[in-house]
DNA sequence: CTGAAAGCGCTTACAG
DNA sequence: CTGAAAGCGCTTACAG
């Protein structure tokens, strides 16, 4: 590969003239100019940037830890926000699937402190609680999690919004008996939805205190869904709900099956909506779920502007809003439609 | 952060015998190490990669290039397989999403020149044909996917063993009429998993010609699943199937829901078998879908190990086997066990 | 507008 | 077993 030095040389001129054409500095005559594009061309010259980085004391490099992110679509949206953010700076991001806590974690952080990375971000796969540790001279900023301790800047979901306003919109069509399949209580979003869910049903004059239930628990130290067997269990019920709310699109795809074989059909015998907008699950169900996407994009790009501006607000973690993508399944034709409030 | 002359100086030595100590060199006196490492311990010091790059002009980096990879559970274990190659060889991977032909791929290609990347990997969601050329210097690896004139080293999954050793497996248990609803025809698995299927019953003495069907078909450049709509008509049949298998895990879920409104039990009165052993799919259905799973860590550890011994045989691409998953689903109460072929 | 010199933090090549 | 010198490919700081 060849060198600014051997450029310098074909195009009869000095290597700092050459840097200063290669960093697009001022202040070089035109034709000087043309000659080293040329010989640039000519050599295929692309600059060596750990000589660059080793000179100017400046990595560039932002490391980006997934922790189980790869395993879910989502991760898609939250590295592709952290990347359009990172290029805006002329940052590089150094990308690693790592398992808390594990021997992929310690080595990514020892890898970004020997490549001097300028900023860590850590990501999980939900929103959840971590322990970890910067490591020295780089800001670490937690991306759909948080330290016990408020120590690191953070984003998340706001998942008390996304709660409140997908019921008040299930309300708003119609819904008197909406149950809410949660996630684990254990989880951080379970509860904090399961208070919008309620809130915005007083909201609208409904008491939803008995109707939240977990749809899936932390079992043995695994995710286990139970969606099915409670999904099957209340419509067999008596006084079987008009509308059902999933703590996630997983349990929902477990609620179109339950209603499929208790001969119900999803947006029309029941109305179900979810969380997530999780490929390519939704696209699959049918009919098409309606569901709360989560800001993950938005969360990445976020996360990758605060840390390359460290110095900024720390705590307490920055809720970023969800929103509802509209399909199909929110809709319950028992629901009559001269009910549905109008809102101007 | 502390450099090996500040470590020299407390411990009372040179830059270069400091230099011994961190790369393990033998023929330093014990009592020197001792000091040098504790000097190393108090000041924190670590190497710093980009000097050591540029003086041993090596790298260590391989570029590992996700296509569309991180949307789905398979890169994961891709990643990791070729992370734990890479590690083996104390090679670094420096990991991207792109997007085909797109400015994502066009900059992650030009990072990993400017990084000097030793090799780089490129790796598809799904098993097809790529266009892609080598930057300068690197070989590059194709994984899940080939490029037309097989110019590059490739790893792929063997779809024709799958789809036969699935097949042939259904019809042990006592299949007679087994339809398979494929990916799409021009998919590249689609069709060599097609004669799998095909022969699988020719060798079983099954003349299953007929009973290919499309799951999905790419239609204005997206893939499109019809999975529902075949599986409710072909249900609703008169000679309807007792086994059905299906491309991938999500045309299974789709036929999961479509048995159900048609009032069939999955594992019960439908056979249903797969490909894919996509989490968290496999997990939700109910029955547990027995599927194939494919060997995407071995394919990654593979791609890796091709990418840091180079030389090696370039095409055509290595097929990887891959092995049934079994849970509940490829059952069906009306298959008389006595008709079950013995195998010895 | 241009260039010579120094130095970033290491490892290589060599001499003791 | 140890160390002084040179150099990897750049950018910085400075002088013209």
């Amino acid at each position: 590969m060849a060198t600014q030095e051997q450029v310098a040389r074909l195009a009869r001129t000095s290597r700092k003239t050459v840097s200063r054409v290669i960093n697009n500095e001022p202040l070089v005559n035109e034709k000087t100019r043309k000659r080293i594009l040329a010989a640039i061309e000519q050599l295929g010259y692309k600059p060596h940037l750990a000589a660059r980085v080793m000179r100017s004391q400046e990595s560039n490099i932002v490391g980006f830890l997934a922790n189980e992110v790869a395993t879910t679509w989502s991760s898609t949206a939250l590295v592709s926000g952290a990347q359009d953010a990172a290029w805006k700076y002329g940052k590089q991001l150094m990308l690693f699937n790592v398992d808390e806590g594990g021997e992929r974690e310690r080595l990514a952080l020892e890898q970004l402190q020997l490549y001097r990375a300028e900023a860590v971000i850590y990501a999980t796969r939900y929103h959840r609680k971590v322990e970890i540790e910067a490591i020295p001279d780089a800001p670490l900023i937690l991306l759909n999690c948080f330290d016990a301790h408020q120590k690191y800047t953070a984003f998340v979901p706001d998942d008390y919004q996304a709660a409140f306003d997908v019921t008040s919109e299930m309300i708003k069509r119609g819904a008197k008996r909406p149950v809410f399949l949660n996630l684990a209580t254990a989880t951080v979003a379970g509860p904090l939805r399961a208070k919008g869910f309620i809130d915005a049903g007083k909201a609208a004059g409904l008491k939803l205190g008995g109707n939240v239930m977990e749809g899936a628990a932390i079992e043995g130290g695994h995710y286990q869904f139970h969606g099915y067997e409670v999904a099957a269990r209340i419509l067999a019920d008596r006084t079987k709900p008009d509308a059902i709310l999933c703590g996630q699109d997983s349990l929902a795809l477990q609620v179109y099956l339950a209603s499929a074989e208790a001969g119900m059909r999803v947006g029309r015998d029941i109305a179900v909506a979810s969380f997530d907008n999780e490929e390519p699950t939704c696209r699959l169900l049918v009919p098409g779920l309606s569901t709360m996407a989560l800001p993950y994009y938005e969360m990445g790009y976020a996360a990758m502007e605060a840390a390359l501006n460290p110095g900024a607000k720390v705590s307490p973690p920055s809720r970023l809003p969800c929103k509802l993508v509209d399909r199909q399944s929110l809709a319950n034709d028992g629901w009559a439609p001269s009910k549905v409030p109008r809102r101007r």
